[in-house]
DNA sequence: TTGTACGCGTTATCAC
DNA sequence: GTGATAACGCGTACAA
């Protein structure tokens, strides 16, 4: 019953013919006769043969893989992170049907050797990059050369992010009309290259509706956005509007409002980015800025799988204002 | 400068043995000689030699791979949920320094097809189970030996989970010291014998307590937490606290508890299970009933790189309740 | 205890 | 166009 997996040998075999012809049939070669390559596609289907990944990867030298890289400060807080989750997801999508594998790489933050581990691996399709400094993402090229960035970007690499200016205008002229002039915002960290776009697209709506910018730093953390908030209410306590660097930051605002006994939207509307999972569980539900991180990853993954990848793409998604609660009429 | 990457011939012509030797040292074999074994492990770490996982996988048939097995509605949900986050992080925690892979597969529910594709895999060092049925896993251990089971569990196959009941019973105890006696439940869906472990656990304490208690059914959504709050709310509007299966359905019941016009915790009081990220992040902040997601994926995979894994092993995790601003005073 | 020789399943380089 | 044959790097009976 059991029977041992059908190999190579065992299609030559059935189909009369060399291992050579069958393999060349597999990888779609040229140089094959059309009778030849047909009776070798009838005996695979019918034998249910399947390469083995392993084998082939042993004879080319590179797996059929693809490395998530991310830097983050522990594993813990990769897990917790719910953009890891719909990166993993996209990725995930862009692999189906391709028995190619994902291998998750968490480097920790300010650990330069876990970096060269990382770099030690057996070689693979390439590497999508997650929150890697471009002073990182040189290192890695130096082991690996298939390499594509999500967000963040170092040059000669290509990357694949959302419109951050765009949705952040769109969010802030959202807020405009619903009568808002005191509209503030908590912005990412500046390392960080889609924080700048979003920090920029805000200042650029703000200046364009003709009003004053009120702004406070964060790092895309609910503690820091808790904090910005209370200082932002200090010094602007009349500001009827937050627009936050990112959904874990609103969730963090949107505590400290409550908690200072303000309405949301009623006294402040509130408006966060990514539109992820916490968005939508918050309450009130959080309008947000929506990010197509799945379709991202995925198309990032997908231009790894080609064989000769175009080094210079660089595609920006276009994202879109998920309207809820917290910017209610 | 380029080198080519060593090899047990490099390190065994180094050493002046043979490959074998070099190989018995590597897989600590006995039957080598103490000083042939030293100068072999000095070679290997002068030279930094690795072993080429591709090859040895190739020899033996069977790769470090492991798998994570998880049944979902699709990708997409996967990526959404927070407890799957937590997963990844913690099998990636327990093939910390291991060389070994994680190999993510989610099986769509109601799609036999992809659950076989699964199957003809090459096989690793196991599967970690997720969410499986017992029909599937009965299916899946006809391909494969190796398994271990988060949560749900079949006959045979190895489980880790956590204390469900007693989990639920200090909460429910810890609503009761807070003067609350009107206490509801939200359960999650019974073909889920955590969701089933949780339910008994309320039930128990509500019991032991003397209080009646008030149920509604759900599915470990935020949708049908939302629905069967609104259900509880109409036919018991005078409730005083709410226990919900999981965060995601807490959430669900915080938002329609707040459209409603009641205050959390002052008229009603509210608590999740898993301690998610989601809790933390609410408004206000959940109480909830921390599980070491992270602790049983990790050692759920320790148990699958065990050479021999003891068939018959089942541990249960003491959860923790993590009081937050949802029940406070 | 040590070394020889072969197998794992595929790709790649040659001749033919 | 086709088919031997040698890698690829390692595990492992078997013999020495």
């Amino acid at each position: 019953m059991e029977r041992r997996t059908q190999t190579l040998a065992d299609v030559a075999r059935a189909a009369g013919v060399s291992r050579s012809s069958v393999s060349r049939v597999i990888n779609r070669e040229p140089g094959v006769a059309p009778e030849v390559r047909q009776r070798v596609e009838e005996v695979i289907s019918t034998l249910g043969y399947r390469p083995n990944p392993v084998a082939r990867a042993l004879a080319t030298g590179s797996a059929d893989v693809v490395e998530l890289v991310v830097v983050e400060r522990d594993r813990r807080s990769f897990g917790a992170n719910p953009h890891y989750g719909r990166v993993v997801a996209g990725i995930l999508e862009g692999l189906a049907d391709t028995d190619v594998q994902l291998r998750i790489n968490v480097v920790e933050k300010g650990a330069p050797a876990a970096a060269l581990a990382v770099a030690t691996r057996s070689p693979g399709l390439g590497s999508v990059l997650v929150n890697v400094s471009p002073a990182l993402a040189e290192d890695l090229s130096r082991d690996r050369e298939r390499m594509v960035s999500m967000g963040r970007s170092a040059p000669g690499i290509p990357s694949f992010t959302a419109e951050n200016e765009n949705g952040v205008r769109s969010a802030i002229r959202h807020l405009y009309a619903l009568g808002r002039r005191r509209i503030a915002a908590i912005h990412g960290p500046m390392k960080n290259p889609c924080a700048v776009g979003r920090r920029d697209g805000y200042f650029d709506a703000i200046a364009q509706l003709g009003l004053t910018p009120i702004t406070a730093d964060g790092d895309f953390s609910r503690e820091t956005g808790a904090e910005a908030t209370r200082r932002l209410l200090a010094t602007h306590p009349d500001l009827d509007a937050i627009f936050c660097a990112c959904d874990q930051t609103a969730t963090g605002a949107l505590q400290v409002l409550m908690e200072s006994g303000r309405r949301v939207p009623d006294d402040v509307a509130l408006v966060g980015f990514d539109d992820s999972v916490l968005a939508a569980a918050a309450s009130p539900p959080l309008t947000s800025v929506h990010q197509p991180v799945e379709q991202i990853a995925a198309s990032a993954t997908r231009l790894l799988l080609q064989r000769r990848m175009d080094t210079w793409q660089r595609d920006a998604f276009p994202t879109a204002l998920a309207i809820r609660k917290s910017s209610a009429g």
